[in-house]
Parts: C-alpha cells; sequence; structure tokens
DNA sequence: CGGCTTTGACCAGCGC
DNA sequence: GCGCTGGTCAAAGCCG
C-alpha cells in the first residue's frame, strides 16, 4: 500500500467495515474487486479547487498518471478510484457498474467547481452518516455523467464526492 | 421567462 | 413477502 492508499484506508475506515472501503458510499465490493486504478494523494484544497485537474485526469482514463506538479504542496487528501468494469462477470456481474471516481475533498462546500456544470436532482440522508448526500446530473444534453457528493462522517470538513461515467464533451470552461 | 433547487413521493434492489 | 435503504422523478418555488 502506498501512502495515499493507507491514508485512505484510515480516512475511511469504520466500525462496520474493516480495511479499504467507502462504508458511506456502498462501494464495498465491487469497488474493489475491480482494480483500484490508482489513488491519489494530495491535491490542492482550500476553495480554490483544482478539481478540473483530478476530474480530467480521472475522466481521460489515465488516473493513474494524474501528478501535478502542484500536488506536492498539499494538505487535502483526494483518492480517487476508478472502476471501468465493463465486464467482469467472474464473480457475479452486479449491475452495470460504469466508471466510478470518488475522491475526498477538504473543503467547506460541496459544490465543487470542477470545470463541469451540474444539476442537483435529488438528495437524501443516507444512513451512516448525519449530513445529507447530494445527487447532480451534467447538464450537458444527452452527457450521462453523474456524481453524488456526502460529507465524511466523522470529519464533516471533508467533502467525499463520487463522479459516475465519463463526459462525453469537454469541460466547458 | 428560463433554468435551477428543493422536497416529498415513488421505485427497485436486497436482506431478513 | 415485507420493510429498509438508496437512487430518481417531478411538481412547485426561487432567482437571475
Amino acid at each position: 500500500m502506498n501512502d495515499a492508499e493507507t491514508n485512505l484506508a484510515r480516512s475511511f475506515s469504520d466500525d462496520t467495515h474493516s480495511g479499504f472501503e467507502f462504508p458511506e458510499l456502498d462501494l464495498s465490493d465491487e469497488w474493489m474487486d475491480d482494480d483500484l486504478v490508482s489513488a491519489v494523494s494530495g491535491m490542492n484544497q482550500s476553495y480554490g479547487y483544482q478539481t478540473s485537474d483530478v476530474a480530467a485526469a480521472l475522466f481521460s482514463g489515465s488516473s493513474s498518471s494524474f501528478s501535478h506538479p502542484e500536488s506536492q504542496r498539499t494538505n487535502a487528501s483526494v483518492a480517487a478510484t476508478a472502476t471501468a468494469s465493463a465486464n467482469n462477470q467472474n464473480k457475479k456481474e452486479k449491475k452495470k457498474v460504469k466508471e466510478r471516481v470518488a475522491f475526498k475533498t477538504r473543503s467547506e462546500v460541496e459544490v465543487l467547481d470542477d470545470g463541469f456544470k451540474w444539476r442537483k436532482y435529488g438528495k437524501k440522508m443516507v444512513k451512516n452518516s448525519p449530513h445529507p448526500r447530494n445527487y447532480y446530473k451534467c447538464s450537458v444534453d444527452s452527457c450521462p455523467v453523474k456524481k453524488r457528493v456526502e460529507r465524511d462522517r466523522d470529519d464533516p470538513s471533508f467533502v467525499i464526492t463520487t463522479y459516475e461515467g465519463s463526459h462525453n464533451h469537454s469541460s466547458m470552461n
């Protein structure tokens, strides 16, 4: 386990789960079954998010190559995992798990500007967290990308963002 | 007036 | 089969 993974594991270890999982995101098996493409540690934080960098890197499928020079001086812990699961019916082929990317950012606000425009379509209280989870869709027509955003259960200063799918267009900046 | 958020309802999957 | 939980829909309201 590299530093990022260790960090991640520590961050997400939970009383109901042990190990490297995202208990609050219901990402357990399928998430881990697939290849853990990458765990990225380090990224700008505060409110000048450079999330677009991460997002772009991840969406382009080269998450493992994400290494921003700036990310050296970081205080945010960002972990990313991409699940490209087209066909892993080796196990039990759950649902259509597309491409999922989750990362945890230290931020006060949950709507990080990642270069895309999002339309909120739902909000839910989740069981293991006192904080609601918000659901967003990319507002670009015919773009299937969704994301959900929630705060870390025991460290509300962190925001967990999970992207699902990949954009069929470039960012709208 | 158009686009977005809000919010409750609805639905589907899963475990018991 | 039932209840719980997570995910989505859609009507209504808000805001620029």
